[in-house]
DNA sequence: AATGAATGAGCATTCATTCAT
DNA sequence: TATGAATGAATGCTCATTCAT
């Protein structure tokens, strides 16, 4: 909501028609597109249109600068992200189920957005970027902390910290997701339920960790 | 002969002199801090030789170009960091223990090297850095499976995909240590021990896990 | 359908406006004017739009590199001395006047054209360059050949071998053209004749070559 | 003569050891070498004393700078060649074959000496080296002057301008030598006979040259 | 809404030359 | 004599952005 709202205020903000917004669309899948392939920087404004065969005005009419645009696709696919997380946990009554439900829909969104996820990574390298990438991090960590917390006064979860938790399932979600499904090829599914066999239960044995902890 | 000899060696691959060796060495670290602080691409040559107060042909003097010092960084880095973990796990005898070492040994080396880990970030985000990095992750992933191969068969570990567990290892670690000792400024011992209990237990409570593994 | 058939051209062959040739003309002559006073390697493309009171970008809208637009110099320079050629002597029956009429237009086009002399004589010393004065000069042994063959078919011109006559013709001529014209500052139509004399007579005294020969 | 003196005040001129001399030759013929192949401007000091296997000071402790070296091989080209001609022609007392030796002289140098007629020709076309170019040609001129002067007293030339004459020569040799010999690879003895008879004969046959003239 | 043309600061890199040893 | 190191102005070129139409 939050998100939404602050565009408005953006120089370039035109009432656009229908076509318009097409032109918009269009603009923010090829650049996403193509920052994913060869990186923010080296892909010019050139690049751009050229790939797209319009002239420069058509960017400069629709974006403020490339700066404008790159922060624009990085809010986009946050948004989506949080939207179909949203969606996937709703009616899920067991706070358990709605973390297993959470790690499944992230691992889906990035083998779906495969190309956003590397811009994601990279704007967290650099200052302009990072406060966007990071107020997105904590939207997450905030969206899945109550469940974590509701866990733990259930007394279906462990209880540490409900932050390092929340953290821990975001960390292995990220890394499963990227290393096995976007590097490894791996289906979506299979990473997804490695993630939360994970996730739920670590790396010990069944016994060994009922001994140690 | 000693004329002819001398020419062999690929273009900027000097024999250097003492004095020689600690101005590649100054290179290297100004320009690692500049790249982390302000990104790669904005960092330029400029930035670096006048941060420095030197001429730029001293540049040019160590390092064939910008892309092949970052690369010279990257590489330094990985390495650094494996002789860490090499060193920490070498007398342990209980593969639980040695994957504890390992954790805690690079959520320090990740504290103390801060700079470096946006870097090795940024570079998985661009063409022709990612290779430097998958390859080095690789070697992580081969470092440390061993140790988790040893467990499962030991049944000290859970009987699942090993290659899994050792990832998702990785991601808990490099998320938790970004994330608390980063970003949070939290001490790098809890971040460490905070990492392990997530990596050994996962979120479950020990009775819910029982019941439900 | 227009989008996509825009991009099929090559990198800087761009469909100019009239007010794109016009400008493109005038680098390509603004340029060949300075190469040809300072040298290629010491004008600089800033020498060439400072000289012109344009930005850079200017000089690389139009053109891919100095080097591509030198090129482009010379090749224009061979097509045009060409041209002239050609219709100079187009309704010539007789073969020693047709010779006679190519010689006089090569004196009076490096007259004319004194600056792209000195580039053409560039060209030819540097690797780049080289095949495509080559080329030019096998055209016009290959365009004044015929000329030479049927003299000597018609019993005009000695029994010798047609390629050294011509190439005899042609050395004659340029070093004339250069000597006297440029660095003489003779008339050209009185090098033209001088060249045309030594070309059909050499140097030696009727007599003697009755005598001799 | 003159020539020699002038390179007595140099600020590089050292009382050099047996051995500084073989130094200098060596640094005189590499870099003509490599001027020849790479061009001038391509041509760093760097690679001059790259390819030689020594420190960047061996060049600056010969040579005031990469412009003086060049002059000088140019200047010591040009007064080899010279010394080549007065050694051909001194026992000739026929001004006809006096020219004849002189043409296959100059034929057979640029042969042996097949990288510095690149140079020369290069030194042509940039203001810092043409005077020396120039002069050089002066002297040559001035050197076969009086043999054509000689002949056409004696009735064996044509009555025709002296100067125009002896250009004509240099200009059909240094032709036919380049074009047959360094690009056709053809013996120096033919390119030196074809320009020998062009340069006596012209290319008209006997009867029409006795017609027309 | 869109184009081709233009801007000019900025970039990575080169290179003749000098310096310290 | 010679070396490795250093200098810094200059070079060819790029590119985000703006302008005129």
């Amino acid at each position: 909501m939050a998100l939404l709202s602050r565009r408005i205020q953006a120089e370039v903000t035109r009432r656009l028609t229908a076509r318009g917004q097409r032109r918009q669309q269009q603009l923010l899948e090829f650049s996403a597109a193509m920052f994913a392939t060869k990186g923010y920087h080296p892909t010019s404004v050139t690049d751009i249109v050229d790939g797209l065969g319009v002239g420069k005005g058509v960017f400069y009419w629709y974006f403020e600068s490339k700066e404008e645009l790159f922060r624009q696709i990085l809010i986009d696919a946050q948004r989506d992200l949080r939207r179909s997380q949203r969606q996937a946990i709703a009616d899920e009554p067991d706070p358990v189920r709605r973390i297993e439900q959470g790690i499944r829909t992230s691992v889906n969104w990035l083998d779906t957005h495969r190309h956003l996820f590397v811009l994601l990574e990279f704007a967290r390298t650099e200052e302009r970027f990072a406060p966007l990438i990071r107020q997105g991090e904590e939207q997450a960590v905030a969206d899945a902390l109550p469940h974590v917390k509701a866990g733990i006064a259930a007394g279906l979860m462990r209880r540490d910290d409900p932050l390092v938790l929340t953290q821990g399932i975001l960390g292995v979600t990220d890394h499963l997701a990227r290393v096995l499904v976007l590097e490894g090829n791996r289906p979506a599914e299979d990473a997804a339920e490695a993630a939360v066999s994970f996730c739920l239960y670590g790396i010990l044995s069944p016994s060994t960790a009922g001994r140690r902890s």
